[in-house]
DNA sequence: CATATTGTGTAGACCGTTCTACGTAGAACA
DNA sequence: TGTTCTACGTAGAACGGTCTACACAATATG
């Protein structure tokens, strides 16, 4: 009467039901777990038989409370950007060999949410996080990093010293994309960009940047629009935009997630992509190389990234203190939509 | 000499700093943090003010040693497909409002990274799993559902009796989609799908069934051609798809993925959309919508399946045992790639 | 030969919770 | 007055690992 639990729900072996199978003591089994100093390879022989004989795989949780969980997790700002699997795929390709395991969740770009999210990633024990452009303030970020060791990736802070930060050259993405337009023989170009958050760390304020080096290099005037986000439904800036008497002949996009839009509305409004209006996007996502749509893009290699931002919180996981600042070139990828071939 | 750990890392309130802060004991505090049963108010009172005065946050993995961990594991088959966000929101939707968190993990579509993933779900004790899309095979999943309460979406098994399932009903799709090209007056109807793994068990299959039901009672011959996963780079067959000389005059493919990939390649091969060729897709992703694309599909809601996942699972962490398995109508959208205006 | 040193193994405290079992006080009841 | 509830609290054993301290043997050192 009294055990009325779930049925059939199979009994996990512990470190204990090891020890015990293998004739050995339960700390010579965390050791063998751990490979750690002081085991015989006579020892380490029984213990592994006897692990894989009962299919025996260490509680996480338990682990988490003395030692380390072995897992990172990854903090994303949304799922919808392309380029966002790239990075996780980039953090797994680092991760996975040495042992570790990535924990994703995603912020929905709601500072509310991400704290939630990291709070909970710290309860759970993980052993580093990785932000990928989170839309934390940076004294917030300041403030976890005290607490876990952290990475963040698409967030320029090369001052920061208690956090490490990941990021594609963005001042160099957006001079490249500007001077292909340039070399192109475009005079009249615009650039499109966020609202600006902090114009010392976004990542579009650092391509704003680069965009602002290249014209003014050329001696051609600067002009830079901000658009809302897209997830808050942002065709209409973008066709507001399309319907101004004095449109440039080529646009610099901050990313393809509008770049695409524009493209698209453009059409809608029988404006000629390139011959009436060039446009160049970045993050050179999947979608990009569709003959469909075909448009030029900066690649940031996005798994490059996540791979080195692995790496990096590993290395601070093992005790690194010294903050690292890296940046990786972009590349340029040009397409029909600035009129190449 | 001896304290050389981090430097300026923070002291974490534990239950006994808020027990020793509120004057109470620990067994108080727990009762507060869980809402059990004999906490007078006043002692309530007493305990939440030194929890926030404190900042205090209870430990997952210490929770997870006797209680529950209140987060729920996501494992999604990989991450392009942008039916899966809507579904992550769907089920982030009900979990938050109920006090648990979900941890996303992405399987790359392999069994082995799969297994791996849930293993290391249950190793850190969360309360439950769904799994979408899972490329499992159904005697793991069912091993699994022994270990953990588990629901799985976008898999047919509605004779499972250990785990839930939460799907589309894609019979239905299959057949509105057919039918809908048949009432436009199409006759010569081929659908692109997957290669079978398990015909009972998969959606494609599902939508197979429905496409075989809606043609043969228009008394139309079934036609079905399976292409590989869109993951290995299947340009290549649907290229050589439509190489083929006896081409139909319209096209139900299973998914989004590999109809805006027939849409590319028809518009390279100066194949007219719809004049020469109709076609429709499935999932209603985001970027059907777009003028540039305009393809037809069948929306099946991915908001609500992850909706009705999470309430499920949380049904049977509670305590239910009695498997359900709930099938969503899906909803055409009639677009341009049909002939529609 | 006495004393370090090294290599291998164990015992048992400890991590931060939850949960069971029980104690106590006051109210209600007989 | 004694008994039985009920409401509220507490003590202390779990949970499944890791880690520190130590024991013991074999080997090296003086």
């Amino acid at each position: 009467m009294t055990k009325e639990k779930a049925p059939s729900r199979v009994e996990k072996p512990t470190i204990r039901t090891v020890a015990a199978d293998a004739g050995v003591s339960v700390a010579a089994v965390s050791k063998v777990m751990r490979n750690a100093y002081g085991v015989s390879d006579v020892m380490r022989e029984k213990v592994m038989k006897s692990i894989d004989k009962l299919g025996y795989r260490p509680s996480t949780s338990a682990r988490a409370m003395r030692g380390k969980t072995y897992s990172i997790g990854v903090l994303l700002v949304e799922m919808t950007n392309p380029f966002l699997p790239e990075v996780v795929s980039g953090v797994n390709d680092a991760l996975v060999p040495a042992g570790y395991k990535s924990m994703i969740a995603v912020g929905n770009a709601e500072v509310s949410m991400e704290t939630r999210l990291i709070d909970s990633m710290i309860d759970v024990k993980m052993d580093g996080v990785i932000l990928v452009a989170p839309r934390l303030p940076s004294a917030l970020i300041e403030k976890y990093a005290k607490q876990i060791p952290l990475v963040v990736v698409g967030h320029h802070e090369a001052g920061a010293s208690a956090f490490d930060t990941v990021n594609c050259d963005d001042v160099m993405g957006g001079r490249i994309a500007t001077q292909a337009l340039i070399d192109k023989g475009y005079r009249s170009i615009e650039m499109i960009s966020l609202p600006a958050r902090d114009p010392n760390l976004d990542v579009y304020a650092a391509r704003e940047k680069g965009f602002r080096e290249a014209m003014s290099a050329a001696g051609l005037p600067v002009r830079i629009t901000q658009v809302q986000e897209v997830f808050e439904r942002s065709e209409d800036p973008i066709r507001k935009y399309l319907a101004r008497s004095d449109l440039p002949r080529a646009v610099f996009c901050w990313s393809d997630l509008h770049a695409l839009i524009l493209l698209n509305e453009a059409k809608e409004r029988g404006i000629r992509v390139p011959e009436d209006l060039a446009i160049i996007g970045f993050d050179n996502s999947p979608a990009t190389g569709m003959s469909l749509i075909d448009l030029a893009s900066v690649d940031q290699k996005g798994r490059e990234l996540g791979k080195l931002a692995a790496e990096t919180i590993l290395s601070r996981v093992d005790g690194r203190t010294k903050a690292t600042h890296v940046l990786l070139p972009p590349h340029l990828v040009l397409r029909r939509s600035v009129g190449h071939d």
